[in-house]
DNA sequence: TCTAATTAGTTAATATATGAATAATTCATA
DNA sequence: TATGAATTATTCATATATTAACTAATTAGA
């Protein structure tokens, strides 16, 4: 009999939730809150990205993703610029205060993920990548209940 | 070079949000929330429990607690009772529609988890289960940053 | 026994999640 | 080229998360 405890989703949370407080009391000490240092972080990779982009690389859904950036702009670490091209697309550009934020947090967020890449071997890694996505992954057919 | 998207909470982050669709589609039908779903959830064990017992079990923390428990309340599906002896506590209970809502729900719930269950092996997902814990475990000595 | 420390539940302020709907724009095509 | 479909960002209404602070009740200890 499957307990409630170990159901798939609260496992996930209850690794979310001891995750999550190592990298916000770093987060924290910048004035950032989780959604916003992960759409700075989104935008480490590639210097301009559409609400759309940062949405599916942050997992932040896009009415969250209005207020969020509303607020990283309101600090002045990013930019909205309208594209001229296809004026339906908003380009979001860190400015100058954002990149010099992103250089100041990236060694140190790199460093807590070290720490918990630390407690198991590259093997248990792969293979827990592995089983969670079997557990995970979209199934092509729709479930037609 | 650790990438964003394979960081530990962006992967957990990612399976919750592919893994809960297929609850939330029953719970939707039923007209519950994830989290109403859960404290009911907590009671299909134990008859009755207190607030704080139950944000322990369902990971919901206190404040929200308070809204949740108000609206299942307005729904008739759980009553708060006041304890006599120590008078800080407040029993939860379901009621009777409370109780034929999770015995309506249970078998389907079940039903989704063995779904997903079937998408390993017993030893994967002990395997799985094993990896996660040593990764997210907490630890004993605290951060002396 | 009386006050200080604890505890359980709650309130407050702000930020985010969820699902539906909307405005502006672009695209497909008859 | 006019018109309906699709796309992008947004707004709206409601529910929840997060942290701090607060109230009432209980307990510990001088």
């Amino acid at each position: 009999m499957p307990k409630f405890l170990d159901s798939l989703p609260m496992i996930l949370s209850r690794s979310l939730d001891r995750v999550m407080p190592s990298y916000r009391r770093l987060f924290q000490a910048n004035d950032l809150t989780d959604q916003q240092w992960r759409v700075l972080r989104a935008l480490w990779e590639k210097q301009h990205l559409t609400s759309a982009q940062i949405s599916q690389i942050t997992l932040l859904p896009p009415p969250s993703l209005v207020g969020i950036l509303d607020r990283l702009e309101k600090k002045n670490l990013i930019g909205r610029l309208r594209s001229t091209e296809d004026r339906r697309h908003i380009h979001i550009i860190p400015t100058q205060k954002g990149r010099a934020m992103m250089e100041h947090m990236m060694p140190m967020v790199e460093r807590i993920h070290d720490d918990f890449m630390q407690r198991v071997t590259a093997a248990e890694w792969d293979e827990f990548n592995r089983i969670l996505n079997k557990l995970s992954e979209p199934t092509k057919k729709r479930n037609l209940a």
